[in-house]
DNA sequence: TTGAAAGCGTTACCAA
DNA sequence: TTGGTAACGCTTTCAA
């Protein structure tokens, strides 16, 4: 860039943000002009002189359109906006997560995450219509209630779309089907012959959204078997592990479906350092199948959760902003299934 | 797009989304009567009765202030940019990031994540720019070039702060010191005796950004001790692990810095599974200290990351946002020491 | 091929 | 205490 000041201050105080005005002064051509050009306009033919002193200008002062004052102007943007919060997830959820992000990107949406923690439904509601997204996925991390939902939508958001625990209403609902996970875990185990199993019950808050779903589907696994359920609260901490360990026998239990892998393989150490010989004495089971939990002995058998693909979620979006008319459904996001491995 | 200059309804068949002129002409005022009583502007006293209308009509109509005019109104926002993208980041970091973005949005800040995965430096800039956000926190997902910051603060950005392996020019850098964490790691195995040291490079993209550095850190360490450094390129997968396991013994190595716990933990189980005893033949050291490197036997020793507090960094971010004028500055972000357990 | 002007939703200034 | 009005930066229709 030329710089013919021997001395640039880093920011002068009056130096203002350029606009689209100052590009058309400094090219000698109107506003509109500036515009075709810069846009690519095919409705108007603007010679290639003009052309050229445009960009020229454009690029000597540094212009960069202002995108509040053209989706202002245009009435509606293409920006999808995901809440996010401090939900700890998992490698599985991160990749799906990303691989979503950037189909959205390839379909030409910008995509903004907005951190919407300890936000309360409504107010979080608020918050997002006040940035008027065209599009609304809420992975969860604020439940969303059916007048939330009809703020965003009255504020012009197409598409609200849900990707939780369970469905809400107005939105189109893609359901983690959590339920599953402790179901597949606990079926295994009680075909395997086990008759009192643990269902260990994470402490750290933000997963209760996820235990909660996978004990009650540890509970539809045992209906009916003859078999028990025992819920097992566990702070992901040694000593916490040790203390649950410690009483195991005094608890009776032949099994334990240790909520994920990070969890079973804390607890499967606690219980091996207790004495307790697994899987003889206690099964262990998983979930996330995580690569670590192959390198413990003995290895850990887990839930392996097939995600649906990010691509398709960004499609439905897309198909969903363009046909809003379209009723909302809610649809299965995942689906569960036991590895056996060796602690099972 | 060539469309018929028929005009297409933008909001088929659906009610408009609602203005503040909506609000006025149902409270039976005027468009500033209703911002004044809206955003409590205390300048301007607004009487009681006029005050409930005018709060009535809006909550009747469903209106949500529009971010974008607003700020366009205002010539500035209060948007904190933080570019992210794929790259895979452990538990430490991410609840670093959420304390960060919680306390930005106790400032007052508007926190938003932009999605800037495959994009190239100025590309991105300029994307981000277009949002005309306050201040950029970058964290590395992109290499932000001079050239890059300058965009972002011509177009209004008050503060550029990034938060990287290296310090980037005319921004508030903060360093995240990686070249420390193999640095003690290495130091720390050549004290205890150790000569030839392995070092694991990951495969995975995206690593790269940080394993460089700790590879240049370890060597810095054995600068002067006679010890030599071998760097060792791993993939996240236990057929890569075995097969680095099995030539293991012709690399002749004493000690290895997994370059992190996970990493660590990998190798250290492929390792022993090929014959090789941990510490006595090899020993290992990982980083992060996670809690499941305590699961395993030996227990892995390894390099305890100590991070800049989320809240300091967001009090540095509006410091830098309210004075302009202050000079960029380097500072360091993180800190390392070594956590000896059994495997070295 | 280019330009003038309207208007998107807000807020701040100045009158009434 | 309230209302009219201009302006923020941009795109687009209409006119030249």
């Amino acid at each position: 860039m030329s710089q013919p000041t021997e001395r640039t201050p880093e920011r002068p105080a009056g130096r203002a943000v350029p606009t689209s005005a100052d590009v058309a002064r400094l090219a000698g051509v109107s506003r509109a002009t500036v515009s075709y050009v810069l846009n690519n306009t095919s409705a108007v033919r603007i010679s290639e002189p003009t052309r050229r002193r445009v960009r020229e200008a454009a690029e000597e002062l540094g212009y960069v359109p202002h995108a509040a004052a053209r989706s202002l102007r245009a009435g509606h943007s293409r920006m999808v906006l995901l809440p996010t919060s401090h939900v700890p997830v998992g490698p599985l959820y991160s990749q799906f997560f990303n691989e979503f992000q950037w189909a959205l990107r390839r379909l030409d949406y910008t995509v903004v995450q907005y951190g919407s923690v300890g936000l309360e439904a409504e107010e979080a509601a608020r918050a997002w219509a006040e940035l008027r997204p065209v599009a609304v996925v809420s992975l969860g991390e604020v439940q969303l209630t059916g007048q939330g939902v009809e703020i965003l939508k009255r504020s012009g958001a197409r598409a609200v779309i849900t990707l939780g625990t369970r469905a809400v209403e107005g939105t189109h609902a893609l359901v983690m089907d959590q339920g599953k996970v402790g179901e597949v875990a606990t079926a295994h185990l009680v075909a395997s012959g086990r008759r009192r199993i643990g269902v260990v019950i994470p402490e750290e808050p933000g997963l209760a959204m996820f235990s909660g779903p996978r004990l009650d589907g540890a509970r539809r696994a045992v209906a009916g078997t003859g078999a028990t359920v025992v819920p097992l609260p566990l702070r992901y901490e040694e000593e916490s592990a040790n203390e649950l360990a410690a009483r195991w026998r005094d608890l009776g239990l032949d099994a334990v479906f240790g909520y994920n892998d990070e969890y079973a393989m804390l607890l499967m150490r606690a219980l091996q350092d207790a004495g307790i010989a697994v899987p003889g004495e206690t099964a262990v089971v998983g979930a996330d199948d995580l690569l670590l939990g192959r390198l413990l002995r003995p290895r850990l058998s887990t839930v392996r959760i097939d995600m649906v693909l990010g691509r398709e979620l960004a499609e439905l979006v897309d198909r969903a902003v363009r046909e809003p008319e379209v009723p909302p459904r809610t649809r299965a996001l995942l689906d569960s299934r036991v590895v056996r491995r060796e602690s099972s």
